[in-house]
DNA sequence: GAATAATATATTATTTTTTTGTAGAAAGTA
DNA sequence: TACTTTCTACAAAAAAATAATATATTATTC
């Protein structure tokens, strides 16, 4: 029930670029540094997020990543999503082909697994990056202490 | 966010012990071959059950393994938990000894994860074994034993 | 004592995750 | 054009977690 660290790196990554949205393209040297993100690493990553689509990017000299959108139109949960995959602890209940389970017992838990998952849903679909890009500059001029310890 | 075999294994064992509490002792092959769990297997899982304090089991011939208290006292939660360990999505929140993290970022998506955690537990800690038994031998034989605990 | 079944520990196998390496293509700059 | 920077793609190694198996031991019943 643990978040990857590839799913970690890339929730880092686009608060980042939600600190420079919408002037700035950052290149992937300066995320490295500034989340300590493994470099070659954090290249599929970038990658991988442009694919989702929520990046752009420009080669070349002068080039980097962006956002392709608004930081308060992306949210927590269809990042997540689509990392991670989906949010429900079993396999069988979201799947695009079902294949007709002969577990009974299996069956007895999707439910409450199913009503697990459209809990995490509800969640994470309601925070954006904007509320957390405003939370994150805060904690780092120092207005919030540390979340717990 | 996926339940591992352990866990699965582990919910099936405690369903199928339930079904036959408070009387018989169920010895791992009969387990085995009902819920289709590796023998092997399952005899780890059994052992950490047992330590766990889910189990009681007896050594020789007409041995085997019970449940050590009655079904509705168990919660799918309490079991969960023990097996998968924490439900928080990330691992700063309830460890024991949480070493002062000095990833700014991190912070601003843990409460995010308490929530998800918290919410997590409510759910699967209203769900007892009782209720998962009476479904599951609703689901097996079209009804209800009259012999309820 | 023989058969049965749980217990303990160690080891192997498999899969997933994390990380690194090599090569090349595209874009900007001089 | 030459050159540099940066993204893109694919491969593969390294590490960690998971799943499964093997061997030997201890306890119980008959």
């Amino acid at each position: 029930m643990k978040i990857t660290y590839k799913g970690d790196y890339s929730l880092k990554v686009i608060l980042e670029l939600a600190c420079s949205y919408p002037d700035k393209l950052i290149h992937i040297e300066e995320i490295s540094r500034k989340q300590d993100i493994p470099r070659k690493f954090l290249e599929q990553i970038l990658l991988n997020l442009k694919r989702g689509g929520f990046l752009i990017s420009k080669k070349g000299a002068k080039g980097g990543y962006s956002l392709a959108r608004a930081p308060r139109d992306i949210t927590l949960g269809e990042v997540v999503r689509y990392i991670e995959g989906s949010v429900y602890p079993i396999s069988c209940i979201d799947c695009d082909t079902p294949s007709p389970c002969n577990e009974i017992s299996s069956c007895v838990f999707a439910p409450v697994w199913r009503t697990v998952g459209d809990s995490i849903s509800t969640i994470i679909d309601g925070v954006n990056f904007e509320t957390l890009k405003e939370d994150y500059l805060l904690r780092k001029n120092g207005y919030i202490p540390d979340f717990q310890i």
